[in-house]
DNA sequence: AAAACCTGTCCATTATGCAAC
DNA sequence: TGTTGCATAATGGACAGGTTT
């Protein structure tokens, strides 16, 4: 329709730019704009004849509404701001391209959009969302990484944005609107599965016990080994990278009776823990299970593969984009959602696996 | 300066939105509307003293002009227009997440935001690419992963739309304007890499030779042996994926006087290629070299690290958005630039290395 | 006469209310 | 009287050209 036609290089309407404006299937209908405008928003108010042949010309015409226009008469840009972050090389995949694919398909599915900002510290992220809604750029926006006491929260909420986030609210806050995953159930999974391997000294390494994700995965870990009569005394709290995920690694196997599972609170931390096995001569998998968070890309393509916890982004980005929607449509109703990670099994847990057992299989809990 | 304010819960102003307009400066000041346009677009049509009022009231107020208003009028949205790809979990980080990083940083530097649009193949991006010309809400593209014949690029040349691609124009184009990386000579370095570490039978793991990159990248390895004088009888073109990869690093060592050294296309490739060697029972770097392009998170993280090629993605970025301001001012100058990759040293292609040696070693050629 | 400022009209769209059939 | 279509005004900003001092 629209698609084999030239936009800015001939300009055979009378527009330089060569858009189809209202004007324009007014007059070819014989209609005003004004009609034309109410037979696509309000359709009550125009006759159904005449609404036919214009909806015919809208198509014919390849009609499509200026945002700016749009977005300037109804103050409401149907834009969602998103942050994105830098990726550390020491860490592993931070799912973002997956999240935001899955973000934007959901938007559009919505006739959204999202606008990207950028920032690495918190008071520029905020001074960033302040510049989007000065400019009136944006209707709402999509928090990621929200932690206890969020600045950015605080502010939003001050300002009356509509906002979802992923991840919780630490601070109990029943307003604010999220979708996180359920990291507890998760590593309690993980954690009855290399039990179900015959490990008995499961150790956790996480993350500072500062941070409430942490907190929330070592729970699960725990809850698992008091209901399998199992202790809880090895464990370590490590910032999220690999160099700690390695040290800690060592430490705990320098241990008397040391541990021969360790659940890791993410990729990053497991594959510093499938080098220190390496340097030690040990076998992940056969010798220690090592399990990870994320099923990132490095867990799915090192060797040997790590079994890992899988989030679900396509649900997390779908209900993001609906909690915005139902925000700005004025009808909130739930709002705050928690969705089960899926424990994906590769040879770092397995015990008798070699690397030729490299199908992956999926057990969801 | 606005930062404590409040956007919609006050309107303190004759606004029900809180929004700071022209006209409120303008009152504010005692001057008309215009001059304060004029005095932030225009400046030498309004007196010094009047405009250094206006302006302390912009401040003052925190004025910031609306993004639609602005667009509408000028029919420019100071919007680029980016695809955002699903990362496919037999594939290495795509890189999405630091190019866009980068690519925002680059555009909101230059006054620009990034909008983005989503889809799995190239009818549906051409159709996203029009949609968002069609609603007037990007004024530019930026395209990664550019081929010979790319529909993208056709249509977005027949439209007349600004583009600037990431990825040059395989097809000779001298009119697009591109960024680069230049993988023949990434390879190449490679290459001479693991020919200083005593290697003679190095094979290539490349992609079909349907693939443009594929082919550069290919050259570079045979540039390198030819100029070594070693032959250039072992390779293989495979798919850019895991599995594809381990199968052919099994094929090419099952060959008499097989290869000791494995120059891979990509990391996910060079990945397949270290779950292989572990299947046979070699080390990687002790026995067979191997060597990865993209640097990705997982050759930083796996064990051994892989040896790859780092793409500079912040210069990338910051050229390829320099790129796009000078077509939209109408100065476009150069248009076309590659870039040297830069080789990153770990222990998939050093001889003696221990997984102790772990300082990743950069060079750059 | 020139510097400084402002009026008018346009960008594309939509909510409101009025005229007409 | 009720339905149907249209003129008006407003959204916030920028520019050309005219008016003021």
């Amino acid at each position: 329709m629209t698609e084999d036609e030239t936009v800015q290089a001939s300009a055979r309407g009378p527009h330089p730019h060569g858009h189809v404006t209202l004007e324009d299937v007014a007059r070819h209908v014989g209609v005003s704009a004004q009609s034309v405008s109410n037979a696509l928003n309000n359709p009550a108010r125009v006759a159904p004849a005449t609404r036919d042949r214009i909806l015919a010309a809208v198509t014919e015409l390849g009609y499509r509404p200026n945002r700016s226009a749009r977005a300037l008469r109804n103050q409401r840009s149907r834009l969602i701001g998103v942050k994105v972050e830098a990726s550390r090389g020491d860490r592993a995949a931070l799912l973002l391209d997956q999240f935001l694919h899955a973000l934007a398909e959901s938007a559009g599915a919505a006739g959204c959009h999202l606008i990207l900002c950028q920032s690495d510290d918190e008071a520029g992220e905020i001074a960033a969302y302040r510049e989007l809604l000065d400019t009136t750029s944006v209707d709402a926006f999509v928090l990621t990484s929200t932690h206890a006491g969020d600045g950015r929260v605080e502010a939003l909420r001050r300002w009356g944005v509509p906002v979802a986030a992923f991840g919780r609210s630490w601070d109990g806050d029943e307003d604010l609107a999220w979708v996180d995953v359920d990291g507890r159930a998760g590593i309690r999974a993980a954690t009855e599965h290399v039990a179900a391997q015959g490990h008995r000294r499961i150790a956790h390494v996480g993350w500072p016990l500062s941070s409430e994700t942490g907190r929330d995965r070592r729970a699960g870990w725990r809850d698992a080994c008091t209901d399998l009569g199992l202790d809880t005394v090895r464990h370590a709290e490590v910032p999220d990278d690999f160099a700690a995920g390695r040290a800690a690694t060592h430490r705990l196997l320098d241990a008397p009776d040391p541990a021969t599972a360790l659940i890791c609170a993410s990729d990053t931390i497991a594959l510093g823990a499938l080098r220190a096995l390496s340097e030690r001569g040990l076998r992940a998998g056969a010798d220690v299970a090592v399990t990870g968070f994320d099923n990132s890309p490095a867990a799915a393509l090192t060797t040997p593969g790590l079994t890992s916890l899988h989030q679900p982004l396509e649900q997390v980005a779908h209900d993001l984009i609906a909690t915005v929607e139902e925000i700005l449509g004025g009808t909130p109703s739930r709002r705050q959602t928690l969705l089960r990670p899926e424990l994906v099994i590769r040879e770092s847990s397995l015990r008798g696996a070699t690397a030729q057992d490299a199908t992956p299989t999926k057990e969801t809990r």
